[in-house]
DNA sequence: ACCCAGGGTAACT
DNA sequence: AGTTACCATGGG
């Protein structure tokens, strides 16, 4: 089926290829990818209405959820505009959502992202799963954790990780093992989660606050890359303003595509 | 040839 | 506690 949903100001291509998901291409004017198990076609209307091609209805619930749509942005935004480099950043590119993802998928995901760029990123996680992921007949899927088990970092050598190879093998391990659980994060506080994380090899501050921010939409999290540093360094050197709190991580997607757009 | 990429680790002061 | 070389790989 077809399903058919309204969201003012969405910047659906900027959403999901602003290097928060890597697993999404666009074909046909249309964009193509797989998310939580379910392949999904998605065209922009142009009237503020988005359509989800050929999902199972009892999915509906899922890409409202993946995209975050109970959540108001605007708001959020009219929030943030209280701070004069905020209100620029967000008036820029008022379109971005953060999407809810998958922890597992989004763990390995930005393992493999560290001291990389977005356009490598995306070529060694459609590389993982070609050769780990199951095959449908509309792509491949992510690979489980059940299915990476066992995995060495020469098994891993095809996707041409470099030295990621071997944080992915011990995340595996640790999460099969379960010194390490995902399912328990999600109960957890930012603070507490992002410790959890670091028990894995390759998983830093950075990297656990992406897995938070977009696999647990934990938004208080912040994650710090390159270009979020050059923004605090330059725009808020005395801290970031009140008026994100609790929101850090959102006011921070929309921080990351002005550093970029204006190479800050 | 050099520098950088949605960083982290280990080995130094 | 705070720096720094090094880590693979590919593009500019």
């Amino acid at each position: 089926m077809d399903y058919t949903f309204t969201c003012e100001r969405f910047d659906i291509r900027r959403t999901l290829f602003c290097g928060q998901a890597f697993r999404w291409k666009e074909l046909d004017g249309r964009f193509c990818g797989i998310a939580g198990g379910r392949y999904a076609e998605i065209s922009d209307n142009g009237d503020s209405t988005y359509t989800v091609h050929g999902i199972e209805k009892s999915d509906i619930s899922y890409w409202q959820s993946y995209f975050d749509l109970d959540t108001d942005y605007d708001a959020l935004i009219k929030q943030f505009s209280e701070d004069e480099h905020m209100r620029l950043a967000c008036k820029e590119n008022p379109g971005i959502r953060v999407l809810r993802q998958e922890p597992f998928e989004t763990l390995i995901s930005f393992i493999i992202s560290q001291n990389n760029n977005i356009k490598r990123i995306t070529g060694i996680i459609d590389r993982l799963c070609e050769s780990f992921g199951e095959k449908t007949d509309r792509g491949y899927m992510f690979p489980t954790l059940e299915k990476l088990v066992g995995v060495t970092a020469e098994d891993l050598a095809p996707l041409r990780a470099g030295f990621r190879a071997r944080y992915i093998v011990d995340a595996v391990e640790k999460l099969h093992s379960t010194e390490v659980s995902l399912d328990g994060i999600k109960a957890m506080d930012t603070t507490a989660a992002r410790e959890e994380l670091k028990k894995i090899k390759g998983v830093g501050d950075k990297v656990a606050d992406c897995v938070l921010l977009f696999g647990y939409h934990k938004t208080d999290a912040f994650p710090r890359d390159v270009w979020i540093k050059r923004i605090e360094q330059k725009l808020y050197p005395d801290g970031l303003p009140e008026c994100i709190k609790g929101n850090e991580g959102i006011a921070q997607q929309f921080l990351f595509d002005y550093a970029r757009t204006h190479e800050i």
